[in-house]
DNA sequence: ATAGTAATAGGAATCATTACTATTTATTAA
DNA sequence: TTAATAAATAGTAATGATTCCTATTACTAT
């Protein structure tokens, strides 16, 4: 992989933040550094990075995600703010037991947690 | 909700099968039966169903797909042969520590364990 | 039976993402 | 340093899944 000053901005960027941000958000950061850039190749170096074991693809419904914490981690999901909080959780005996149960060799886990955020448990109690 | 033959049978077919399929899936089988029933009714009446509470909708990746399983249950997806698989898994009390630790009032788990399923674990072994 | 209105078929529109292509740019080796 | 080469880019077209729109159809309460 050649270095690219695009690929590095895009890096960066992501880097940054820990909202595990859209392609679309990724895009409109860098625009602001590099207004020339276009959403394909936030798009392509997206992939490659993943590719490549930089970054992670989660998927919040039908829309990609983006996230460099490579721990091992879950997350939440507040259904108010629609943010994304890490979690990293002691290792669950799932994996083992459903090895065990039904004889299925598990990889790799992904857990979304939805539910309210502390910041916003009150708005919950008040809507319902 | 008024009385559709549509939705009728597109709810049928999909309580025929386990396989959580799509909305592709279920719109091909339909037509069979009904052939000139429009995609946009069978998006249009998965989505009612699903605000019903009939079904629930699950994300692989982009492409949604619709489940007719209302006890709360995980899946295993096998990497080979995509199949995905239904289990049932003792409460886990993630839940409660998750409340403790970060103050996020959980109201829904969503897991998936990707993996090689038992028919392909031979396969698996081959190839790496 | 009829009026009122929810649901439909069919196709256009949208949204996220990918593919295509001419041009630019990083890398390599002379 | 420069020229060759191939990877990466910008810009835009294409794709695929899903939603939206509208004239028409068909439930259902009266």
């Amino acid at each position: 992989m050649r270095f690219s000053h695009q690929r590095e901005l895009i890096k960066e960027i992501l880097f940054s933040t820990n909202s595990h941000p859209s392609a679309e958000w990724v895009y409109n950061k860098v625009k602001k550094v590099m207004p020339a850039i276009s959403l394909g190749t936030v798009y392509r170096n997206l992939k490659k990075l993943e590719e490549v074991g930089s970054i992670k693809t989660i998927y919040d419904g039908p829309i990609a995600r983006y996230d460099w914490n490579k721990k091992p981690h879950h997350h939440l999901k507040c259904r108010v703010c629609e943010k994304f909080i890490d979690v990293e959780l002691p290792d669950i005996k799932v994996e083992k037991s459903v090895k065990q149960i039904f004889n299925f060799d598990v990889e790799y886990i992904d857990m979304i947690f939805t539910g309210v955020c502390d910041k916003h448990y009150n708005k919950k109690q008040k809507k319902e």
